[in-house]
Formats: C-alpha cells, sequence, structure tokens
DNA sequence: AAGCCGGGGTA
DNA sequence: TACCCAGGCTT
C-alpha cells in the first residue's frame, strides 16, 4: 500500500511546488471569477462546476451574477427563480442548497461569510472539497482540496495503485493534499494543480513530456500513468420509456411541478409518465445493449396510457391530437426514450388551490424552471 | 460502500 | 458511442 512518508520528502516536496508554481505562472489560465477573491463569487462558481465542465459553467455563472449579485440578493429571490437561472445545469439539489445556504447566511450568520473550510462545510451543498476551495481560493487558506484533477495527480504522482475512492484510498490523498500545502499563498498551489490536471496531466493521453513536474511522478518513473488511477465502475445502464404530454386549453398549457424527493423537484414540465410502469421496474441491459433503448409502444398505447394518467391525476378529460416529437436523453443510469404529444383539453377542472399543477401561457412559460426535455418540448410547440 | 442525482463536451 | 466532468448527500 501507498505510504506516503515513504514517497515523499521534503526535498520532494519542496521540487514538486517550485516547478509547480514556475509552471502556473506561465501556462494557467486565469478563469473569470478568479479575477476577485469575493467569497460569493467563488463558491457559487465552486457549486457550479461539481461534476461539470468549465465551458458549461461560464454562460450560467455570468446570468448568474446578473441575476444574483450579492448573497443578500439570492437570499431574497424566490426558490423557483434560482432553479430558472439553473435549467439545464442538472443536479438541481445544488441550486436548492445555495439558496437555502444563502438564507442561512443572512438569517443565522448575520449575514458573514464564513470564512474557515470547516465553518463553510456546515452550509448544504458545501462538502470537504468546495469547503476547502473557497477557505484557500477566497482567503487563502492553507485547506486542502481533493478534486478529480487533483485526484488524478496524486495519485499518478504518488504511483498509487489502490482504489482512490476507496476509503483508505481517501485518507492517502486528503493527507497528500494536506502535506502539500504552504502556509504562504496555497490557494495558488490548490489552482495551479487543477490546471495542471485539466491541462497536462488528462485523463487519457497525459502529456508528460510536457509535464514540468515530470521528476516528481512516481506513476512516469513505473511508466504506469495510464493505468492511474483505476477507473471508477461502470454502472449498469436501464433503458425506459416515458411518454408526456402538452394539453391546450384557450392558449395555455398544463404544467406540473415536481415534488421534493422526486427527481427534478422544483422544477415545471408538461405531464410525464413512464409507459414502463415505473423506471425502478425496468430492466437493465448489459453492457454490450447499453446504446439499446426501451420496449417499443405503440402511439396508441401511449395515448391510452396518457388519456388515463391524465383522467387518474388531474382528473381531466383530454383528446390527443398528435404525436409532435421524441427525445433521447440521459439520466444518471437510465437511458431514455420519451415520447411527445399534444392534446386538447375537453372536460374537467384543476383546483383553485392546487400549487402543483398549472395553466401556463406561452408567454409564461420562459419564467417557470423546466426540466431540459420540458424546454426542449416547449420550443418544438412554439415554434410550430 | 454503494446508489442517487443531469446534462453536455469530446475524441 | 464511451468516457469524463472544480461532488455531496442518503441509505
Amino acid at each position: 500500500m501507498t505510504d506516503l512518508s515513504q514517497l515523499v520528502d521534503s526535498h520532494w516536496l519542496n521540487s514538486f511546488r517550485r516547478r509547480l508554481r514556475s509552471w502556473f505562472s506561465k501556462h494557467g489560465r486565469l478563469l473569470p471569477w478568479r479575477a476577485t477573491s469575493d467569497p460569493y463569487q467563488i463558491w457559487i462558481s465552486e457549486i457550479m462546476l461539481q461534476q461539470t465542465t468549465v465551458t458549461a459553467v461560464i454562460p450560467y455563472f455570468d446570468r448568474f451574477m446578473e441575476q444574483f449579485p450579492t448573497v443578500q440578493a439570492l437570499s431574497e429571490a424566490k426558490e423557483e427563480q434560482v432553479l430558472r437561472m439553473w435549467e439545464g445545469l442538472g443536479y438541481y439539489s445544488r441550486a436548492r442548497n445555495i439558496h437555502k445556504a444563502a438564507r442561512m447566511i443572512i438569517h443565522d450568520y448575520d449575514g458573514k461569510f464564513p470564512a474557515t473550510a470547516e465553518d463553510l462545510q456546515n452550509l448544504p451543498g458545501i462538502g470537504r472539497y468546495t469547503a476547502g476551495a473557497i477557505a484557500s481560493f477566497a482567503y487563502d487558506l492553507p485547506a486542502p482540496i481533493v478534486e478529480a484533477n487533483t485526484l488524478r495527480i496524486y495519485t499518478r504522482l504518488l504511483g498509487m495503485k489502490e482504489d482512490p475512492r476507496s476509503k483508505q484510498g481517501q485518507e492517502i490523498l486528503w493527507e497528500f493534499a494536506e502535506t502539500f500545502l504552504t502556509k504562504k499563498n496555497p490557494g495558488q498551489l490548490n489552482q495551479a494543480v487543477m490546471e495542471l490536471g485539466s491541462l497536462v496531466c488528462t485523463p487519457k493521453e497525459p502529456d508528460c513530456e510536457n509535464c514540468p513536474v515530470i521528476q516528481n511522478c512516481h506513476a512516469f518513473a513505473l511508466d504506469i500513468q495510464t493505468e492511474i488511477p483505476v477507473p471508477a465502475k461502470k454502472p449498469v445502464i436501464t433503458p425506459v420509456t416515458d411518454a408526456t404530454v402538452a394539453i391546450y386549453k384557450k392558449g395555455k398549457y398544463l404544467l406540473r411541478r415536481y415534488q421534493p424527493g422526486e427527481r427534478w423537484a422544483g422544477l415545471w414540465d408538461f405531464p410525464r409518465y413512464s409507459l414502463d410502469g415505473g423506471w425502478e421496474n425496468a430492466k437493465p441491459v448489459s453492457q454490450k445493449q447499453n446504446s439499446k433503448i426501451g420496449k417499443i409502444y405503440s402511439q396508441k398505447q401511449c395515448q391510452q396510457i396518457l388519456e388515463t394518467e391524465i383522467l387518474n391525476g388531474p382528473q381531466l378529460q383530454i383528446r390527443i391530437v398528435t404525436k409532435e416529437t421524441e427525445f433521447k436523453h440521459s439520466v444518471t443510469r437510465y437511458r431514455i426514450h420519451l415520447h411527445c404529444f399534444s392534446a386538447n383539453w375537453e372536460k374537467g377542472e384543476i383546483s383553485s388551490d392546487e400549487q402543483n399543477w398549472t395553466w401556463v401561457s406561452v408567454k409564461e412559460l420562459d419564467e417557470y424552471p423546466l426540466t431540459t426535455t420540458g424546454r426542449k418540448f416547449a420550443n418544438v410547440l412554439i415554434n410550430t
């Protein structure tokens, strides 16, 4: 097993840091939100970046800051507005959590942004990594971080063969991440490792010839850099089939809000149902069949199920008009085939005190946070 | 420890 | 297509 004390001495550490800083001063890119040390901006950007790419985040970040420039502004917003700004970014609990956390900062912390990794981690949505990132980037505290880039660099650097996701692997990584930091400018060191991981020490074909710390790399010395870190276990994919319907009534469409505990909680969508009797009942496929979609359903079957669901749920009578389009998309371990229909309302009313079903005009659709497929479907409807 | 949560970029 | 991404939370 990897033994840090055996691999890492002060000479090795110092040369590693020196080479890293030197490289970073020449090649490090300055991300937009790094121009400031505003902990609020660092916080939002770090949450957005969780399991997301920098390119995907940038436009979201700009829009978000325009809409909610301060913690105060964010705390005063409605959750629905925050979700609207998050729409399309995925992992929506992140949006719900920053909203909750903003309110905690204003109401429980007297408006003072937590300034240590320990305090930061008490906020919802902030784990060990994000706390360390904010502490080191915004406050320049020697707080360790381990995320995808640092994990890859550290495992390779140390020639770690154990699974970095295991408890033991995590302990080694976090210990090294902490040991590696200096009291002087630790934030820059953290940033430098992430940049190196992103630009040079890439997952598939690491550019070892141009790596500034090649002389520190145990994996390179053993020529096992492409075998480290050991890949995560592949999830088993389950194909499912859904149907959704845009019910039209006097210039408006019917929307439903997903409930807490449901997938996409807090977002709105056209009423949508599983054709397989629920995703949890669908059977996974072997990895070779990952590209396969679920069972095929006839248009008649889709119509039947939609009409029945709408009658049993919101208790409306509808008449399917036509099939508008279909989408294929994925949600975590599910590969989804979604059939989209339009229908006319015929009979029945939504109760006036119903909070989670509502009729929305085309114009108002823009203000509701929709799921990605909901938005795509809405655009199809608007453009036809 | 394992499962869950999204969506898009990329080679 | 398969793999990857500035993870956190729940079970």
